[in-house]
DNA sequence: CAAATATCAGAACTACTGAGATGA
DNA sequence: CTCATCTCAGTAGTTCTGATATTT
């Protein structure tokens, strides 16, 4: 009974937001997949990254950098802090704040991280060429930065 | 507070991953505020669409033409079945199965939504020209064609 | 017997909301 | 007083799992 059932209808095939929520399906489950093979979510590599790209910062301009939850950012950094990725420490200067920091252990951690999303982009893109990627790429950036920024 | 904070880290934006994902974001938000404001939702849609463009179906049938799980077909079905735009049938040739059948209500209705959906794509790709569009379009449909088929 | 179908109840995940306490 | 920050508890939406009854 799979005699080409499979087939979407051409109504939906032709969608851009069709394409772009059914890619952004297998592109999570590539992401979520290659992070749970090193015990890793995709919050854990956003922190990170902020991190490190930005230096100490306080949880809620992590939150604005990471496009996270101000309340998925507490959760995330905590369980990274059992860790010992990231630490915690009170801000002098705004005693509200928590200055977060990256340890070592972290830095160590972001670096493992990037190669296993490296792959996953590479399966992702598989069946384009170099320049195709690009061309991709830049794409969906301007979309991406049209939505943002206006 | 607000210096700049809401770029993200180099190492995401650079991500295709992180490209779609945060276009999916943007993408589905426009795409259910837009059926909202007819009072529908994406599974409607595309259930309707699944009918109207291969017929009559069994529910497994439509599960597998439109990418939603068994169970989300059921009780998706139930809200169509309420507003009289599908209906149900036992199927004669195997009392397994329903026959589902798009009203002339359903009819209309898909036009109403192929109209919203319409504004919604156009909004989703507002800043590029026609052709970019194409390629961004055929570039996805390679993608998600070697995911869904390999 | 195994397999497909329809249905229901509920889990998992991500995203978000509301409220509280603290402090600028 | 207002606003921002951090935290927790809980909601909402989507996807999926498990179990059951029926029929092929």
């Amino acid at each position: 009974m799979t005699t080409a059932e499979d087939r979407a209808p051409a109504r939906l095939r032709a969608l851009p937001s069709w394409l772009i929520s059914q890619t952004a399906v297998h592109s999570h489950r590539l992401l979520t997949q290659g992070l749970a093979s090193v015990d890793a979510r995709g919050y854990d590599y956003r922190l990170l990254a902020a991190l490190t790209e930005f230096g100490p910062a306080s949880q809620a301009a992590l939150g604005r950098r990471t496009h996270m939850d101000r309340s998925d950012v507490v959760a995330s950094l905590n369980d990274l802090a059992d860790r010992d990725l990231i630490e915690r420490s009170p801000d002098p200067d705004d005693r509200r704040r928590n200055i977060i920091t990256i340890t070592v252990a972290g830095t160590e951690r972001l670096r493992l991280l990037d190669e296993v999303l490296g792959r996953v982009q590479d399966e992702l893109l598989a069946p384009l060429s170099p320049a195709e990627r690009e061309q991709l790429i830049a794409l969906m950036a301007r979309v991406l930065a049209h939505h943002t920024t206006g």
